[in-house]
DNA sequence: AAACGTGTCGAAACCGATTTCGGCAGGCTA
DNA sequence: TAGCCTGCCGAAATCGGTTTCGACACGTTT
């Protein structure tokens, strides 16, 4: 009868004091004895490690933390709901922290204060020793509050708390930069096209190309950002009236990957060759979009998992005393592709 | 100075032997009070509230959970690299377990067997109540073991252990889904053009094709399936050599959006109408890429927040002693947009 | 032989919460 | 007034580890 099986009580996990009493010792030197600690006979650390082994012993990390009042364990309380941002942060994060010492467990909260609010709670009630929030978009995010029992680092949407430790991306320096390129590339009538304006991103990007332009003694082709959607099919519209308006534009900055693909389907339409004509680029450099277009898309990469790795460094510091408050900015990184490719 | 700030001591959290010195009674007519046990006077139980509240006194879990022998937490221990199919699912698994009830925290093992038994190493030892594992794609992949102390449910890729449960999306009829849809809309002369023959969902999608195309009365266009890569490349090559044999095609199921975009691009630049001529749909229906192409990509929506559910419904029957092991197929969902309109 | 030092081990306290069980005060009945 | 019951509260055990401190045996010194 296979109904036993299912009905078979599940083996609790051995614990130390199964340990000691296999090993015929106390409780006390069991402990001792796998922990490394001095005062114990060669023998007797070998007869409890054996042991230990042979039921393989998993201590229970409740108990040690309970006592030391640390868990080895930081929450990632992200609400990024397509998981861009959220598991490049997290290898980021994990990799400062490095193998076996410090644990990372992610939670969803979507964008929904109430969910936020419920896992938060469940993260404190697990004592966690520190607290990563990452945000859905760059936009400044209401705190958590500073009465908390642990630190908390705000990664990709800063915190608007004064006494808040943020690290975001450097949109503005990353707008210089792709303006940058497309001089190097010996650009010089270059438009911008970008998504939604009440989105801090689609202004910093701005205000960074502008700079850049400025100081190359140049100004933007037609006037004036193209702000609209993060969609394609805004890329399309925008590069039609641009197409139209500017007939000797030579270089397109999108605001994103997904707006530089719609540039690019208009552009091909239209006879335009890129990058001969016109070249393109956009923000984000997410993969999946960048490596499909034709010719593949020049990007600005994010730099999540550096995000990731300077949110966790920032959390240790604080849990070891030593908190720095403020936002700090972290560079991000051209990706040159074929659609700013010098030869062509 | 502020330097008086950055050291400062983070105030150690509240606990219930705080509350009960603050309200004046006992710690166990604390415990009592807040947790709404019998025999406490209400005007006793108003003043330990009260304290709570004052001092914001959180339970610390983990003492709950060293005496219970439960966490009310669940790993979630993803392979997932680019977080397709991982935050879907944790937020299905969030949905089944319910609001307070039980916390899903995920990990990243990132399709490394090392680091995956560190990270079950990690979770056992914080006595997790179960496990979901999640593949990097839906080939079977290899058992953690049925030894472990907890249940382990597989979603996404089957586990190859015969003792295992696991919860996988039904590939093959969502191949038979997309043909009998396309069917559906008088195509007769449809073309197949997937991924990687290596990859299970490559194979069992046309597998449900054929299966759907025979029961039609009807043959693949071409004679055989187009097996290549997951890109758009690979879309646009496959096409151009599909146009060029068969030129009375009218419909090509991709094996994946990516691909199915690739294809779009092709058609439009060798001016055939989509779906007027040719009618196109995808695989994953991943948002990003079919709301962006021209026209928006009918797809198969791989349901990933219910594969959550279902994992986590799996795991809570495990928990409470009903364990059912064997492969477990979930349902597929078509999403029609214009690709294949019926009107066009 | 007494005093002392050293190495090894175990009893017990402890962390923070829950639960059992016994005690105490008050009101009630005989 | 003695006896009993009921309601309310607190001491103590418990969970699984870690750590402190005292005990003990054995060998060395005076």
């Amino acid at each position: 009868m296979s109904g036993t099986d299912a009905t078979a009580a599940r083996p609790r996990p051995a614990t130390l004091r199964d340990v000691a009493v296999l090993a015929g010792v106390s409780v006390a030197t069991a402990s001792k004895a796998l922990n490394g600690r001095a005062n114990v006979h060669p023998d007797t650390r070998r007869r409890v490690v054996e042991a230990a082994e042979r039921i393989s012993f998993t201590p229970n990390t409740l108990a040690q933390a309970i006592l030391a009042g640390q868990t080895g364990t930081v929450g990632l309380l992200t609400n990024d709901l397509e998981g861009r941002f959220s598991l490049p942060i997290l290898m980021g994060a994990e990799d400062a922290f490095g193998a076996g010492k410090m644990s990372v467990f992610l939670c969803d909260a979507r964008d929904d204060a109430i969910r936020e609010q419920h896992h938060l709670k469940a993260l404190l009630g697990r004592r966690v020793d520190g607290l990563i929030v990452v945000g859905s978009n760059t936009d400044p995010r209401a705190s958590l509050g500073h009465d908390l029992p642990v630190p908390v680092v705000y990664a990709y949407a800063p915190s608007t708390g004064e006494q808040d430790a943020s690290v975001v991306p450097d949109n503005v320096h990353a707008g210089t930069m792709a303006v940058e390129h497309l001089v190097t590339i010996a650009r010089r009538r270059i438009a911008h096209i970008s998504g939604d304006v009440r989105y801090a991103a689609a202004r910093d990007r701005a205000a960074g190309a502008l700079a850049a332009l400025n100081a190359a003694g140049l100004e933007l082709a037609g006037g004036r950002v193209r702000f609209g959607e993060w969609t394609e099919a805004w890329g399309r519209a925008a590069t039609h009236t641009l197409l139209d308006q500017i007939p000797d534009l030579d270089a397109i900055l999108c605001g994103s990957d997904q707006i530089a693909r719609g540039v690019l389907d208009v552009l091909r339409d239209r006879g335009v060759e890129v990058p001969a004509q016109v070249a393109v680029m956009g923000f984000d450099n997410w993969q999946v979009l960048t490596s499909g277009a034709r010719p593949q898309l020049t990007s600005i990469d994010m730099n999540f998992e550096m995000l990731g790795r300077r949110a966790a460094q920032r959390v240790f510091d604080a849990i070891g005393g030593k908190p720095l408050v403020g936002i700090e900015t972290m560079p991000c990184r051209l990706v040159v592709r074929g659609s700013t490719a010098l030869g062509a």
